[in-house]
DNA sequence: TCTGAGCGTAACCGGTTAGTTACGTAACTG
DNA sequence: CAGTTACGTAACTAACCGGTTACGCTCAGA
């Protein structure tokens, strides 16, 4: 369930994350949306379905490709913490915490 | 300054983001937190300056690395989007889009 | 049951990339 | 100025990755 940032590495994979978002697709309609063949865009598919970007729904001898929007949870929570962390540095300024870091710099150099 | 995305494709790049959010360091203490060699850290690091998301000062003869959290906003503002129009599409559903769209993929099978 | 459509997987291939060693440069130190 | 430290870059290599073709499976319809 996870590998969220890894599925979204792709930017093929993205686009494919964004049509989705529009609206549920069969993997051939995915597949048409790019002028790669079917394999790719199949084993794309099953990356984000791996990272639970996605889910599948069999209708008939199609498969029905979902977004499943709540695996963009670990993307924004770490931007969100990564964003956090900084804000609580910045406050910290010229505290004991960036002191000593420049005192370790110092002592070391 | 774009290429947030990319930037972010290394697991090890992630790790050096997360280091700089709780405090800025030296390209030399950046590497030696990590088991690779020197140079390979370097280029990281060169990565994510292209990519905006972290600002170089050189103190002497070292080169302090800080975060620019700002380049996250690319990043955030893609999942922000995709669960909008996620969003927008279950407002629609059994709406004359969702409609079309299993009518579209009735009378091509 | 036979045929064709839709889809996934296996195996292979070329380009990208992350790691390494070797080397060059700028700045502090004696 | 000579030596050392900190850092970046160049060139090479091994692994990864995205794309392709070939193939197998499942389901719908005649």
């Amino acid at each position: 369930m996870s590998g969220t940032w890894e599925a979204l590495t792709d930017p093929t994979r993205r686009a494919i994350v964004e049509h989705l978002a529009r609206d549920e697709l069969t993997a051939g309609e995915v597949a048409a949306l790019f002028d790669t063949a079917r394999p790719g865009t199949s084993r794309h598919l099953r990356v984000l379905r791996e990272a639970g970007l996605v889910e599948v729904q069999p209708v008939g001898q199609r498969r029905v490709y979902r977004l499943a929007p709540a695996a963009l949870d670990e993307v924004e929570q770490w931007c969100r913490d990564v964003r956090s962390f900084w804000g609580q540095r910045l406050d910290a300024l010229d505290t004991e915490i960036a002191r000593g870091a420049r005192a370790r710099r110092q002592e070391q150099g």
